[in-house]
DNA sequence: TTGATTGTTACCGG
DNA sequence: TCCGGTAACAATCA
């Protein structure tokens, strides 16, 4: 069970980590509490007060049976549960044993024989009751990659919402695992304009959506990286492609299907790129 | 040094 | 109630 290779959130929106560190012991908590919760989302589900008890129960303990629901990680201990959401620039760094000196913004140190993780980065990290993660948990949307995601469940939210459909895949009470490179990517390959409304869709156009993100995440999940293209017109292994190679859409110039000049804009205050062409708008 | 950001929440107003 | 916009958070990178 060690090492099972899980999705968390991360600097690429929702792909795999590092292997996630289960069956091995936590070893150190930081040391700067302040650091710890200096999130709003942090200081929103987990007071100030509780961080020193917190940090005492996590010290020593075997961090097992986690399970990733979007781009929330939760290990489950008896009646509480870690929860780990990486935001944008957390990661697990892996080490050998013994790790080197702690650098940066470490906030959880996990110790096993070989290796060691360390999780960095303004990630939240907080032991959760179990009320509160069922709270949590009751907040997130169908996750494409659990074997238990329901897509009926994510037609009737978007079939009946009078919002974009750029706006709900970014939802993650929605769909949970997409982020804003995913969602242009996954609207340009279908040529959805994502101004379209979610009741505007079809079923036909839904279905797609669904496979299309179950495809791409998984793609992700497996190499680590958002990744688009298809290797054989990149002449290329997906393990070797640069970062440019592996995106269609999201932060070019222009379209790489018709070239045409990308349309850069706001929706749900993020940058979204679409193809004028590509990607028509509906009368 | 500065500005933007692959994420999320709280809050406010229509 | 639903929906859209904005501010705040903070490490990292160009």
């Amino acid at each position: 069970m060690i090492d099972a290779r899980l999705r968390a959130t991360n600097p690429t929106a929702g792909t795999v980590t590092h292997a996630m560190p289960e069956g091995h012991t936590i070893h150190r908590v930081a040391e700067d509490h302040n650091k710890w919760f200096a999130g709003q989302m942090l200081k929103a589900s987990s007071p100030q007060g509780r961080f020193a008890d917190g940090a005492k129960k996590l010290n020593g303990k075997l961090l097992y049976r986690v399970h990733a629901h979007g781009k929330h990680l939760f290990y489950e201990w008896g009646d509480s549960t870690l929860h780990i959401h990486l935001g944008l620039y957390g990661k697990f760094r892996r080490h050998k044993t013994p790790p080197p000196e702690p650098r940066g913004a470490v906030r959880l140190r996990v110790i096993g024989e070989d290796r060691a993780f360390d999780l960095n980065g303004p990630t939240a990290c907080e032991l959760l009751s179990k009320a509160e993660f069922q709270k949590l948990r009751s907040r997130l949307g169908e996750d494409p990659l659990r074997d238990d995601a329901d897509p009926e469940i994510a037609w009737q939210k978007i079939s009946r919402s009078r919002s974009a459909i750029g706006q709900l895949l970014l939802n993650q009470s929605v769909i949970a695992g997409v982020g804003n490179v995913y969602r242009a990517e996954i609207l340009f390959l279908l040529g959805l304009h994502p101004s379209v409304k979610g009741n505007e869709l079809n079923r036909r156009e839904f279905d797609d959506i669904w496979e299309l993100t179950v495809r791409l995440l998984k793609i992700g999940k497996r190499y680590n990286k958002i990744i688009i293209t298809n290797p054989i017109d990149v002449g290329k292994p997906r393990s070797k492609m640069n970062s440019s190679e592996r995106l269609l859409i999201y932060k070019k110039p222009h379209c790489t299907v018709c070239e045409t000049a990308v349309h850069v804009w706001q929706l749900a205050s993020r940058k979204i790129y679409s193809c004028p062409v590509c990607q028509p708008e509906r009368a």
